[in-house]
This record gives C-alpha cells, structure tokens and sequence, in this order.
DNA sequence: ATAATATACCTAACGCAATTAGGTATAAAT
DNA sequence: ATTTATACCTAATTGCGTTAGGTATATTAT
C-alpha cells in the first residue's frame, strides 16, 4: 500500500490520465487503477468520489448517468478541455519530480553529488 | 511551482534520499532540492523544519548542533537505519506509481487500454 | 555607518484532502 | 435466503502544506 501522501498526489492526475482515455465510471476507475498500479493503489469509493465531485465543479471533468441493460445506474465521467489541460501541467510537474529522483537514485547519466559547503 | 499534494509526496522521501547522500542541515536541504528539482520544487523553511522534527520523532534521521567558523549555528541531520529502510520503501512505492503513469502515458512498450465492460 | 539581504532556526492558525465509518439500492452468486 | 458484488453518497477525524508571523547573526550594499 502506498502512503497516503503518494495517493493524494496521484489521484487526480491519474483519474485524468485514466479518462483521456475514454469515458468511465467510478466504481470501475477504482478497478483500473488497482490493475495499472499492480495492487500498490487501492482506492476506497469513499475516497474517489468526493474526488470525481470536486474535479467537475473544477470544470476538469463532466458527468452523465445512464442506465444499463442489467438495471444498474452508472455515472459516466468525461475528460473536458481544461481537464485535458490540467493533465498536461500535472504530467509535467510530475516528470520534473521524478526525474529529480532518478538522480537521486543514481538512475542517470547525470547523477546528484551534495554541494560543497 | 508543484501542486502541494505533489510537494507532499515528495518531501519525506526527497530529505531521505538527499541525507542518504551525508548528512546536512535544514537550510541547505532546501537549495539542494531547488537545484535538483530544477526550480520545480520551491521549499518553505516552515514547511520543511516541521517535517524534520516529525521525522527525528519517527526515528527516520538524527540531529546534532554545529558552530561554524562564521559564528552561525546550524542543526544537522543525517538518515538512520530506519530511515534507510523506510527510504527503501518509499522508492519501490514512487517507482510503481511513475510506472503507472508511464503506461497511461504510453511511454513504454506494455502501454495502457481500458478495461473492456 | 547604516540599511538591506542572506543565513539559520522556530511556532501558530488556517485550509484542503485522504481515511474511517457509516448509509442506500439493485443484481448475481452461494 | 443469505452473502457478495455492483454502484453511488455523506460526515467526522487526522495529517500536512501554506500563510504569517517571530528571533538572531553575518554579509553585502548604500
């Protein structure tokens, strides 16, 4: 399980990332999420769903609902323009970040030696 | 400037890494992750000296005072064993989540698709 | 000389978001 | 007939960054 600031940080632009793909709906962006992490996020509906709620009054995403052919009700979310714009900065930041790591770990050709005092 | 959920992600595992390194003080932390995050990460000494003693708390880094030559005093920390092992932890954790992204970014060879319902 | 900036640490009140712990309702599986 | 899975929602608690202060010394600029 990841930390709870880690899941914070990636909530929103993996929910963005998630529908850049295509529509979806909560319940079932939890499930992807579990799958694309390899088990290491494991979302609770009570965390996603006050998250889908914020992100479309942010203007980042749109809700319909539709009934499916088992009788079930589903709330379908979309990406919007802003969302998809959101994404782009967040992917950004996040690249920088993890890049930063990466030299950290060592894992370059540019590595991080501490500066001489 | 990074969202400040990614700042919290960051930060503990950033200190870790960068004390992994030698040990070092407060004031310098916070220029050396200016530079290594090339400006991205932009660090408030009130942000981070709180996130210090919450860390010695844990056991994760320990903290000795220092006069310099120049008559300044300066607290220095360096990473424990625990804070070693808990580094190693939270590297696994970051690495899953960026490979996470990685995919839905389509930026390697196993890249993401939707679940089909 | 004096003012401003850099160094170096600390604390307190506020706001935001995940967690925990509930709740409603229907369909499928045991 | 009961349990599990699907599918949504809300409220109280907790943790942590942000904002806004504070103290003290050394260096640089005026």
């Amino acid at each position: 399980m990841a930390t709870k600031t880690l899941v914070a940080a990636s909530t929103k632009p993996l929910v963005l990332s998630i529908l850049a793909h295509g529509e979806n709906y909560g319940y079932q962006i939890i499930k992807e999420v579990e799958q694309i992490s390899e088990g290491v996020l494991q979302w609770t509906d009570a965390m996603l769903y006050p998250v889908l709620g914020r992100m479309e009054k942010e203007g980042l995403i749109r809700s319909h609902w539709v009934k499916t052919e088992q009788g079930r009700r589903r709330k379908y979310y979309r990406i919007t323009l802003l969302g998809e714009e959101n994404l782009a900065q967040e992917k950004q930041q996040w690249l920088k970040v993890n890049y930063a790591f990466v030299r950290l770990w060592g894992l370059t050709d540019t590595p991080y030696s501490p500066t001489k005092a």
